[in-house]
RNA sequence: GCGAAAGUGGCGGAAUUGGCAGACGCACCAGACUUAGGAUCUGGCGGGUAAAACCGUGGGGGUUCGAGUCCCCCCUUUCGCACCA
């Protein structure tokens, strides 16, 4: 059935008096409208080149184009866009760039799946979501835009590992490495949670023996925790978390002389100790059960070799069930014996399964009076156990109190320890190295538990690593004019082992850079925490095609003065942006220690009491959220929901709460107050000015401070109720004696006054609706430019406040006194006050407490 | 096991410095305007009471005139680390 519009008609009587369109916050309307201004302004968002203002560099992470933000990126990228728009209107030159990380084994997957190429999965995905960014009106600078799988940008990831190669930094070597059956790939360490892949939680990590490349970022090891100290701006549960991930740990190696009694792998027993000064009180020496020297002692014992591999496949199994820390300890007695230079006594030599052969020396003296492991297993297998430790205490009869065992703190002195004995442990510690390094049988170090950075990945959309294999010459560096190594594009992706590139005969078959004849191009590319390790560099001079950067331009913007993304990157990207930076200053391409000033870590969005997630099936999508209520509530509630550092709870009434808050707001400018053009400023008028400058101090306060964006979006809130109240004259209510007031006519000049401001303290939240209403306002500047609204403290302050008067702690009433009132007067005024004199009526009083502004004590007996 | 953060109405959260607990928003209830309302506006809204009193910030102690906030013990949740010698 069809129904015919009726005709035009000049009269229709059951129709309502229809809203002037303008009338309604439609936020559609609005965004596409000013959308289209900001496009066609190219130069809007730009930072400039040359500027006397200060700078400001703000930047969120950029994302991996997986083909649609989600509502994480959203909350990100509005906390960063409102610091820009506000650091643009405080005159800061603001550098506010976006970019792709955008190599990396999803777009393989899709290729495989989809059977699309990588590159073109990959480039669509970046236009869809640059499309998005755009809708949702984030203020980036896209003529910086950096896509890290454009030659344009790797060519300087290769640049960069043949300095590193040149400066040693970079290495080749055979080794165990953590490898994902799902990925078909090399894991670094940092790729390894809890013994399973990083990207598939349910997919068990195994070991396999690869030649990779390492870069050698153990040699800033030293430098990298240091420098957390200068880290002042970043949280501290992060500078922790490198902190632990570096692991440096002082202590002294001590070799252990096996008498010449084991092959070739030598005869010294070299172990690693914190507590040296507990040496007297060793027992037995472990070994790692992969430790070099095992295979010597086991090669004539087949019994001893059949424990031993049972020790390694115990080991191996913990590690990869990620629990070696719940390890049940065995161990096996070797028949060998070293000596302990210290005291010449000589010690059973075990191998144990708890001992790990990557830290340390993967060996050890075995303490059980002073270790909880070395007790526990002395314990199980019947070692000796001797105090050398005795607790220090002031009071001298109780030194000689053997202590419960294990006693494992520091505060102890040497006992039974030879010339040692009666020294502290401390220095005990340093007295004791520096016998051995004098003795020659050992020395202080320092082990770290950070490990080189193993960069090969045997995939195809990544970085070709710029290394050549020739037959004569070995491994030879392309050379730098031959750069970039182009990743060739029409590959066959599979995910079966080994590097796709291997398939590419155009591509592997290449000649020597040294000799010219035939060689082998390396086919495994790059770890993609390669490209974001530097990406924020490139965002200076993101057109440089004669280097990465000029050195100039980042003198100018580094440090990054702002930070922002999630903390699942506190370890990985941030620890190898810092080594980055640090090999680029020690070759001279930059002038700072460290690349980030402050960082700020936002909390997860999480809808239903869980992380949002297609399994979960409660993932809500940005653009739905934009389409039903506005690219501007939906930002916005993603500041208003909760603290920016905590955990967001996705409500989809709370978004409607917020979009009928820019209703109103929109209504409160396109409504005709009927004020008057001049009247006196009444005592409403008043208050509602107090109100506008208090407000303007809250929001200040809060971007200049600890940014609870949820504060002062209800800050806004509130002065926004209590100007509609106002203004419709609605009955105030005064503060203490209740009575109703008719509120007064606020004059034409105050409405204006309110109405800007709160477009400009609207603007760095919701950009679309605040550059409306400046319009609206009749203002015909850039917005995004106009200078944030100052507070006049006097106006801010009130007049008369509001002191509660408690009465033996309990609060039994509330006087109003001027703000400035002494201590008598609001002692006076409180006693006067009817509900406090019943208080404390036929009572004795004890005490009066007086705090100035805050709050009148009574204390009756 | 070690370390960190957190625990406040039906919900998200506020209280920034020891000083009126619950701002702001959601949900809900009532009313207004309406043929209608998933629009808008007004009012209410921790428990308790007729109204008060009184009770309330995970639990138990403490300091203080006064504690969500400080101290001690415990519980729960989240995160990080975990035979690191």
């Amino acid at each position: 059935m069809t129904t015919a519009r009726p005709a035009h008609t000049d009269e229709r009587s059951d129709e309502r008096p229809e809203e002037r369109p303008d009338d309604r916050y439609d936020a559609q309307r609005i965004e596409r409208k000013w959308s289209e201004r900001w496009q066609s302004d190219s130069l809007l968002y730009a930072a400039e080149e040359r500027s006397t203002k200060p700078k400001y560099y703000v930047l969120e992470m950029l994302p991996y184009p997986s083909g649609a933000l989600h509502m994480g990126h959203v909350r990100n990228y509005s906390i960063g866009d409102a610091l820009a728009r506000y650091m643009w209107m405080n005159g800061y030159n603001v550098l506010h760039p976006m970019g792709w990380d955008s190599f990396g084994l999803p777009a393989e997957n899709a290729a495989i799946k989809n059977n699309t190429p990588p590159r073109e999965w990959t480039l669509r995905n970046i236009a869809a979501m640059k499309a998005q960014m755009k809708r949702i009106g984030f203020g980036y600078d896209w003529s910086r835009e950096v896509t890290t799988c454009l030659p344009e940008y790797y060519r300087w990831n290769q640049w960069f590992f043949l300095k590193l190669y040149e400066a040693g930094l970079a290495y080749r070597k055979k080794s165990k490495l953590n490898w994902c059956p799902e990925c078909a790939t090399v894991l670094a360490n940092e790729q390894v949670v809890g013994g399973m892949c990083w990207r598939h939680e349910n997919t068990r990590v195994e070991q396999r023996e690869l030649e990779q490349w390492f870069l050698r970022i153990t040699k800033y090891a030293d430098e990298l925790l240091r420098d957390l100290e200068k880290l002042q701006g970043w949280p501290e549960k992060v500078r922790v978390m490198q902190q632990n991930w570096i692991g440096r740990s002082a202590g002294t190696l001590v070799d252990f002389d096996l008498g010449g009694t084991v092959g070739p792998a030598g005869s010294t027993i070299t172990v690693f100790t914190t507590r040296v000064d507990t040496i007297y009180g060793a027992t037995s020496v472990q070994l790692a059960p992969e430790h070099p020297l095992v295979g010597d002692i086991i090669a004539r014992n087949p019994t001893l070799r059949t424990q031993v591999e049972e020790l390694i496949s115990e080991q191996r199994r913990a590690k990869e069930a990620g629990d070696i820390g719940n390890i049940e300890k065995h161990g096996v007695f070797t028949g060998r014996y070293a000596k302990n230079p210290y005291n010449g006594e000589a010690l059973p030599v075990w191998v144990a399964n708890y001992i790990l052969m990557d830290y340390g020396t993967g060996a050890i003296m075995s303490v059980p009076a002073h270790d909880e492991r070395d007790f526990e297993f002395a314990t199980k297998y019947n070692l000796p156990i001797r105090v050398v430790i005795l607790p220090a205490s002031s009071d001298p009869e109780e030194t000689t109190a053997e202590p419960p065992l294990p006693f494992t703190t520091m505060d102890g002195i040497l006992v039974n320890s030879g010339e040692f004995s009666g020294l502290g442990c401390a220095e005990a510690i340093e007295g004791m190295s520096a016998y051995a390094a004098e003795k020659n049988f050992g020395k202080a170090t320092v082990a770290f538990r950070i490990k080189d950075w193993g960069i090969s990945r045997q995939r195809y959309w990544g970085t070709p690593i710029p290394m050549v294999y020739c037959e004569r010459d070995g491994v030879v560096p392309v050379a730098e004019k031959d750069l970039p190594v182009i990743l060739p594009d029409q590959v066959k992706v599979t995910l079966s082992g080994g590097s796709p590139l291997l398939n590419v005969p155009e591509f592997l078959n290449t000649t020597c850079p040294k000799c010219g004849g035939p060689a082998r191009r390396e086919t495994d590319t790059m770890d993609t925490f390669v490209d974001s390790s530097w990406y924020f560099y490139r965002y200076a001079d993101a057109q440089n095609d004669k280097a990465p950067f000029d050195s100039a331009k980042i003198a100018y913007w580094f440090p990054i003065d702002q930070y922002i993304g999630g903390v699942e990157h506190a370890i990985l990207h941030l620890i190898y942006s810092r080594f980055w930076t640090k090999f680029m200053r020690d070759m001279g391409q930059v002038t700072n220690d460290e690349p980030i000033a402050r960082l700020f870590t936002q909390g997860m969005v999480i809808k239903d009491g869980a992380k949002m997630s297609k399994s979960f099936g409660n993932v809500v999508s940005p653009d739905e959220m934009v389409a039903r209520y506005g690219a501007d509530a939906t930002r916005m509630y993603s500041l208003f929901a909760s603290p920016p550092d905590r955990d967001l709870d996705w409500q989809e009434s709370g978004i409607e709460g917020i979009q009928r808050f820019l209703g109103r707001v929109y209504r409160f400018f396109t409504t005709n107050w009927d004020a008057p053009s001049s009247a006196p400023m009444t005592d409403s008028a008043r208050r509602l000015q107090r109100k506008l400058h208090q407000t303007i101090k809250r929001v200040t306060d809060d971007f200049q401070g600890r940014w609870h964006f949820n504060t002062c979006i209800s800050a806004i809130m509130e002065l926004l109720n209590d100007a509609n109240r106002r203004m419709l004259g609605t009955d105030d209510a005064h503060p203490v004696t209740g009575a109703l007031v008719k509120a007064d006519k606020i004059p034409q000049s105050l409405v204006a006054e309110v109405r800007r401001n709160i477009a400009l303290l609207l603007a760095p939240m919701a950009p679309y609706l605040a550059h409306e209403l400046w319009e609206m306002a009749g203002e015909t500047s850039n917005l995004l430019k106009a200078p944030w609204p100052k507070y006049d403290a006097a106006l801010a302050a009130e007049d008369e406040i509001e002191i509660p008067v408690q009465v033996n702690g309990k609060l039994r009433g509330v006087v109003v006194v001027s703000a400035d009132a002494g201590e008598d007067k609001i002692k006076n005024t409180a006693l006067a006050d009817e509900k406090v004199k019943a208080a404390i009526a036929g009572k004795q009083m004890a005490k009066v407490i007086v705090v100035p502004k805050k709050l009148v004590s009574i204390v009756v007996r």
